[in-house]
DNA sequence: ATTTTTATGTTAAATAACCTAACATTCAAT
DNA sequence: ATTGAATGTTAGGTTATTTAACATAAAAAT
């Protein structure tokens, strides 16, 4: 079993991520009501999160503090996925269909990639990865 | 936060515990009931396993089957914590009063190990340890 | 200056998950 | 044959989580 799995794999009760986030059950239900983060089910039909949704909900945390809306997050969470497979940027490619959208995210990832102002909460985004060996 | 305080943080339902460990919740709490482990409880009196639990789990499981009884369990696992604290062995101080104890841990450790052979859990005892970062 | 939308709070009713305790079963050792 | 250890099974009770609805404060749009 790899990295990968593991930080995928279904583990916590809402309960849990509701401390390790300090978030209320109503605000993670409503980001996953807006496609933010997308939990596994038991069978009963309860939420199980990852190691990588307990991520993501922190850095959701992070960026509704600076004041991000919903729209806002997803751009740039989805976004951060496209980049993730190893290729180097070569210049920024641009898909021509969503000029709009990714002037926004380019506009918000220069604003937002600045002065690492952060919360009290008890985890910090990017503290989770400590859990994980390094690569 | 470091690597003890994540390894003895209060994480897991028993339910995740049971596929983690691939052991019966009746198994679980009988182990509890003979101080193998010490899981934390909630506010409402459920268990919350850590990680440094769920490990132990797997070293009890992988002991049972071995065909080790719960007292000779609970030696070898108390044993491994004295052990820890970074001093060399210098060899082997013996507690005065023990010595019956001491011995059949002398032949336990011998005995064990040898020959690795583990049974199909999906979780085998030692690779929980890759959740966390090396030293 | 209203009205609407967004993010979150609160509550209720249903059910999943967990709890303890008791009794049953299996198997090895006496 | 009997005992004890480890685990199974069941019952009744409690806790945690679920969805859905309605409420609210602040921000955005009109």
């Amino acid at each position: 079993m790899n990295d990968m799995d593991r930080r995928s794999m279904p583990l916590f009760s809402i309960g849990i991520v509701m401390k390790l986030t300090e978030l209320t059950a109503r605000q993670i239900r409503y980001y996953e009501a807006n496609d933010l983060i997308a939990p596994e089910r038991t069978k009963g039909n309860q939420r199980l999160f990852s190691f990588n949704d307990v991520d993501r909900l922190l850095q959701i945390k992070d960026l509704l503090d600076r004041g991000l809306n919903m729209a806002g997050i997803k751009l740039l969470l989805d976004e951060e996925k496209k980049e993730i497979p190893g290729e180097i940027p070569e210049k920024k490619k641009k898909t021509p269909a969503n000029l709009t959208d990714e002037e926004l995210r380019g506009i918000l990832k220069n604003e937002l990639n600045e002065a690492g102002r952060y919360g009290k909460a008890s985890m910090r985004q990017g503290e989770l990865a400590r859990f994980f060996v390094r690569h």
